[in-house]
DNA sequence: TTTTGAGCGGAGCGCTCCGCTCCGATATGT
DNA sequence: ACATATCGGAGCGGAGCGCTCCGCTCAAAA
């Protein structure tokens, strides 16, 4: 699934691939920006692309989306898979994957949640949610396992949190992603283990996956 | 200015005044969830009021939204005061005031940041932003001078957190409050001041007030 | 009790703006 | 040069908005 690696297209073809990216990136961007309700024209405006070809692609704007949610939540497991290996620190993995969540993904970061609600949970869907739920808690349980994590923190709260430092504030997109990265800090600063001497605890029941079935079309259990 | 008492009205003026206090409360949980977009019927239904009414006390959206915001910003100079007065550790009466803008304006927080950048910044409305930002550098200012909060941390720092704070997510309000206080507290612990052994640096320059002015309308410097 | 009119609710008008379609122009392969 | 797959964008139909208009209600004056 998912293979944009067709051998080496040429002439048409590869202009029609060129095309599918540049619309994925575009489709971010605006949904980000505006939300759901950003006009399709938008889209194609900020991809360099007629409507005609877009909707030859994508016959409507919520396959459009659909798609890009989970082009989207790909990403994010790759991103988590390469924390997991590439930092042996359980806290490092946990940090580099929040970091990259944030400023990878274009300005809206993973955004996920945002357009989730109103898309029907098709099968790709629930199936790219399942794995990247299960990466998430590998990371959460690696760093609670070591320690380093405080142990009211739960793998659901990662989700939530990503949307919490995702909010659309108006200043420039690069601007943007790094006041995320600013509070993300901040965060990271009060998910250490708290010192003995100084215990805090989060209050209010942690979230449990099935009550973020709306913003996460994951299924629940 | 916002005398509601005048004397103590009867008959169908003291359901005028009723009806005004509904229209307020209406208003913020409606632009809370929705945003600006909100259809002002909705403001009218749930405020069990007809269109007719009123639009006879606020001849436009803009101007029931802006009265709407300038009411949030007066609430919240109170509680920064309150939190001031009744709280004599600087860093209790940092974190009250926190916790009360989170919870006491309904569903959306203090919101005041979401509408803003699309209504003009009036007089009144540069005024109130003006008393707001001065109490929260007093509240930032005492805690900093405690020595108990982190010093890259500025009162600019505030506003744009209360904006991440208040994520719109797909669950009720209450429960939103819930989970908005929950990561309240993550960030209130990423807040002291880091361990002489384990310190810790916010990423990027803090934000700066002019660079707010959109979402703030306040007198820039 | 009757009269009165300020204040009320909500149906509907006019308009904006959206998703999507259609088709002439353009580029590619033979 | 021809045939054809693919492109871009003007325009269509309709949904949904802000706001107005008007018949009704009911507290207060007579």
């Amino acid at each position: 699934m998912g293979d944009t690696q067709t051998g080496r297209p040429r002439g048409r073809r590869r202009e029609a691939d060129l095309n599918d990216a540049r619309l994925m990136q575009a489709a971010r961007e605006v949904f980000a920006e505006q939300g759901w309700d950003a006009p399709v024209s938008e889209i194609a405006r900020r991809a360099g692309i007629g409507m005609g070809s877009l909707y030859r692609r994508y016959p409507s704007k919520e396959l459009l989306a659909q798609r890009m949610r989970i082009v989207g939540m790909e990403q994010l497991v790759t991103q988590a898979r390469t924390a997991l290996t590439e930092e042996p620190d359980p806290w490092a993995a946990f940090a580099r994957f929040l970091r990259d969540a944030l400023s990878a993904q274009g300005p809206g970061g993973p955004l996920l949640p945002l357009v989730g609600g109103r898309l029907p949970a098709t099968d790709e869907i629930v199936a790219a949610a399942a794995q990247l739920r299960a990466v998430l808690d590998d990371l959460v349980a690696g760093a609670h396992r070591a320690g380093v994590l405080r142990a009211d923190f739960t793998a659901a709260d990662v989700p939530l949190l990503l949307e919490h430092l995702t909010a659309r504030i108006p200043v420039t997109d690069e601007r943007a992603t790094a006041l995320h990265l600013r509070y993300l800090d901040v965060i990271l600063a009060g998910l250490r283990t708290p010192a003995a001497d100084q215990p805090t605890t989060l209050q209010g029941p942690a979230p449990d996956w099935a009550e973020l079935s709306e913003l996460w079309n994951a299924p629940e259990g």
